[in-house]
DNA sequence: TTGGACTGTTACGTATCCGTCGCATAGGCT
DNA sequence: AGCCTATGCGACGGATACGTAACAGTCCAA
């Protein structure tokens, strides 16, 4: 990993204006953006970099996506890193073929930004499940996943289960204002139907017991964006 | 052992990131680790390390897993070193039981990492019952996995095999929060088929058992998520 | 064989939590 | 100010997770 903290991503995609796109939203995420147009480069940005993750458009001039994966798997040292490959076709087969290279993940155009961010993540949770001893800390609250604990100060805050993912999503990265949709996607999952209003109940339960000792409301309501933390 | 304390294990799989994350996950664990990527490199390692335990890939270049395996049990010097063997698929498992190489464990790959330092803190105990300092400890309840005795306070407890194995998974990292999947991985053995709410069940048990002689429950229910010691 | 200890499953009661609705209120725009 | 929309929040019915007693099956020792 890209020591304290940025996972690496390498992004090869031939279209400038797809690649910047999702060069800014990965940055926005937090990752470490390096960029490649063609299979080529991509190969030697793999060992200069060392990326973390890499995502790789499927098709390509001259070395193709697939050709790039299959490559990368047959190396020992470049075959654990995850990729996510990105495809125009839908087709079942295409997917198949995908994973049959090695790929470890798939994705196909148009794919929601927010999606592939959260495949993204997914994929480096597997390779690297070493949340051990993480605390996640802003200002008064600690939170430690491990334990599922939440303190505010020295009291111990009581929360249900969605109330602490809600909070654990927040506090992954405080500042960050999250759409009512993004918490729906990042909370409740991909494919779960509710109103998006559940998301400002939630809010509202999980202020309330933030505050259930006393202190200020660490949340903060951004009018027509969404909810973020500090 | 390792004297002061720290068990050494010898780490010893090809592929660099699979080895890095584990490296990592076993000294969070308190393990001091020797890494090789190669069945050579391992051999040697092996006399100058003198590791207390040996994870070893199924699959390696040159001298494979298998092959170490089966030196390393031929030696008498180091036949008593337990070895738990990494494999890519479930049916490899079989053949390496077949051909009798005489590994302690065997570890199917994607595993839990927790898993994984689970069986490895068992096969330890099975080779070293040592005396001192393996004595489990949770505020007032001691559990000497030795003479299979659960104290509490000055009282001795009473359990059934299962608690028993309950409760060690659970005081061998207090605080930590273990889903019921996890729990039937590391109690039950991952290849039983028993309804996760069989673990209610047996963690009902276990409070009922450990409050024979009065005193606080200190199995914590966290909702939607599993159990945790204090 | 009989009895006891243990296990896994089931059923049911209960406490907690969830998602939605309705209305009050706050914020922004003209 | 007046209007409109977004958000806060209490309340409620329904769903869900959990605790636990009861039961049947297994194993083993007496």
């Amino acid at each position: 990993m890209g020591k304290g903290g940025q996972p690496r991503v390498l992004l090869v995609e031939d279209e400038p204006a797809q690649r910047t796109v999702l060069a800014y939203n990965l940055e926005a995420e937090g990752f470490a953006v390096t960029q490649a147009d063609n299979g080529e480069d991509a190969m030697v940005l793999v060992d200069e970099e060392e990326p973390d993750i890499i995502i790789l458009d499927w098709m390509m001039p001259k070395v193709s996506g697939i050709e790039v994966c299959r490559r990368l798997k047959m190396r020992p040292e470049t075959r654990g890193i995850p990729i996510i490959m990105l495809s125009a076709r839908a087709e079942e087969v295409d997917r198949i073929r995908g994973l049959e290279t090695g790929a470890d993940d798939y994705v196909v155009k148009p794919y929601s930004v927010l999606e592939l961010m959260a495949r993204a993540r997914a994929q480096l949770r597997r390779v690297r499940p070493s949340t051990a001893g993480v605390v996640l800390e802003h200002e008064d609250i600690r939170l430690d996943p491990e334990s599922h604990r939440v303190y505010r100060g020295e009291k111990v805050l009581k929360l249900g289960p969605t109330e602490f993912k809600l909070l654990v999503t927040l506090m992954e990265r405080p500042g960050r204002v999250f759409s009512r949709e993004q918490l729906l996607d990042l909370v409740w999952g991909r494919d779960i139907y509710v109103d998006t209003r559940t998301v400002d109940v939630h809010v509202g339960r999980l202020r309330k017991s933030l505050m259930q000792h006393g202190g200020a409301d660490p949340v903060r309501t951004v009018r027509g964006a969404g909810y973020a933390l500090g």
